[in-house]
DNA sequence: TTAGACTTGTCGTTGATTGACAAATATAAG
DNA sequence: CTTATATTTGTCAATCAACGACAAGTCTAA
């Protein structure tokens, strides 16, 4: 998908023809502070993630794999890190749902 | 490499000898505090990656892909998040990367 | 020109992170 | 054993960034 989290929200949100008052009413935010976010000035919020997909009836794990990976892939732009730091991250992943990582080892 | 960042830090402080006081003067960090860091139970601040390589003489490109990759690693699994969202992050970060992009259509 | 939609700026609140310190525990040497 | 040093743990006030809220502005179309 190549457009950014923001502009996703303003397409879903024009094709139902919703204005930013009804649709931050259902996300339980401000028209305001909604359009910030559509425009790129405001992040959108990780707890909202699961009503905005009830809400446009999305499946949950493709909004988090979008959500997420602009999350990511900004900070990697940002901090001038190497994309190696992805494959690095992956074996992470990997390790930490094979032994089942608690915090302890690690600060969850 | 399969330690965690605090294991890490441990093993590069033991190696040259230092008692957590002395790191922790390097680094301008409480004893108290980096020792809950090598324990994973406080987060290493970022702001700091530069002056933890130039007091060991790390690489700082490998010192930062180990460093986020933990970050990155640490929050998909805790949203158990799919790995397909790192390869859409690696996506975007060539996109950012190709159109230079600012503030205005993404916040940074 | 009026109304509704959207944008922008500001600011106090809030929630999480940090620094700092005290106290407890461990480790090792005399 | 006892003393000194290193490390761990708990706590809490200060700090800082993100957020909610609101006011005021611009834009658009009837």
């Amino acid at each position: 998908m190549k457009q950014y989290f923001g502009e996703y929200i303003r397409n879903l949100r024009t094709e139902k023809g919703f204005t930013l008052t009804q649709l931050g009413a259902k996300l339980d935010l401000d028209s305001a502070n909604l359009s910030k976010i559509e425009n790129g000035k405001r992040e959108f919020d990780e707890k909202r993630l699961e009503l905005l997909a009830s809400v446009f009836g999305l499946d949950i794990e493709n909004l988090k794999t979008e959500f997420f990976s602009e999350v990511f892939a900004k900070k990697i732009y940002q901090t001038n890190c190497s994309t190696e730091v992805l494959n690095v991250a992956e074996e992470k992943v990997k390790y930490y749902r094979e032994q089942n990582v608690q915090q302890g080892k690690l600060k969850l």
